[in-house]
DNA sequence: CGTGCTCTTGAATAACTTCAAGGGCTGTGG
DNA sequence: CCACAGCCCTTGAAGTTATTCAAGAGCACG
């Protein structure tokens, strides 16, 4: 809580998401977007966005809720910092992570892969890389998660869930609003 | 961080915010709404909205851009969690709530009141109502902030927002898309 | 003139950070 | 193929920040 320079997360986008659409109707950017791992983009012009605003109002309440849900998980990410300690957050955006590639169909049965590092976890927890280490081990030692390079497994998901104090509800992904029905 | 009936906030709002706009495009909340002070409230039925969505794009986008200025102030106060310690959390969100009084009229030159008291405070910092105490004791201390049954005085500005690492852009004070151009 | 809420203070414990050092894996150049 | 550099992870110990439990003071309202 002390270096003023060091990195904080404040969200995370998996395969799929569009991202940063804040910036259309804000103008301008409050955050950066980094990569972490391999990414493929498709870039969408302003103007295009625009013109679907005015022609497709069903459209434009679709890209509206989808930066909604952007609002509804900084929410909970908000809830995550002020409540619960390092290992449960840890564990919070774990099923937060699983969830969502589950969601794309990137997750497994036993737990998902990534490219983020203990450091990048710990700049969305809001612990130091070291703390959140120990907090991986503590996961580790009580068999809810199991971090090694990038690969996240998860014995019980239930288990943990119920650990983390997470439940998906805030992911919205029953909605019959989903994103995915556009193709 | 351990009790599990804990309150916790989210966001505030001053007079003239429209309220959870996004339960609109959401159809389901993820949050309740509590009233600290008086309030004065008119509501706007989702089908009035969905008209003005229709007919009117302009006004559209800046329903739009009023969610995603909730959206905004969400990600300052995950990297306000994630990196500042109990003192200058409250510093920034004293910051935040004097600059957004004074946007509608209602600051002093001197600071602002406000029907907070210390443990509403707490739970929009993540932290005990016993730490804010402190941590407001310190804040005074040094000459930053006075906070003395919901009035807040504060002597210099500019050494406060330093202090607490606050900085107005992210309330989007400037933009030529300002709600109270419509009134 | 108490009852309840807000605020304050003290002391013990827990959570987290910082500083310091070392191990393990991977890719790269010699 | 080996040596080395760099990143990622791990562990120890001391110090700081925040929580919990406990108790009491100040103020407002009925």
């Amino acid at each position: 809580m002390e270096s003023e320079d060091r990195r904080y997360g404040v969200s995370f986008h998996v395969p799929g998401d569009f991202v940063d659409l804040h910036c259309f109707a804000l103008k301008r950017l409050d955050h950066n977007i980094d990569c972490i791992g391999p990414v493929r983009v498709a870039q969408v012009p302003h103007t295009a966005i625009a013109q679907v605003m005015q022609e497709k109002p069903h459209l434009a309440r679709l890209l509206w809720f989808s930066t909604l849900l952007d609002a509804a998980m900084h929410r909970e990410w908000i809830m995550k910092l002020e409540q619960l300690t390092a290992p449960k957050r840890i564990g919070h955006i774990f099923a937060e992570i699983w969830r969502r590639l589950e969601m794309v169909g990137l997750g497994y049965p036993d737990g998902f892969n990534t490219p983020l590092t203990q450091s990048d976890i710990a700049d969305m927890c809001g612990a130091t890389p070291i703390h959140t280490n120990r907090a991986l081990a503590e996961l580790r030692k009580q068999g809810l998660a199991d971090f090694k390079r990038g690969e996240v497994r998860i014995a019980d998901r239930e288990k943990l869930e119920n650990y983390s104090g997470f439940t998906p509800d805030y992911l919205y992904g029953e909605g019959e609003l989903s994103l995915r029905e556009v193709g």
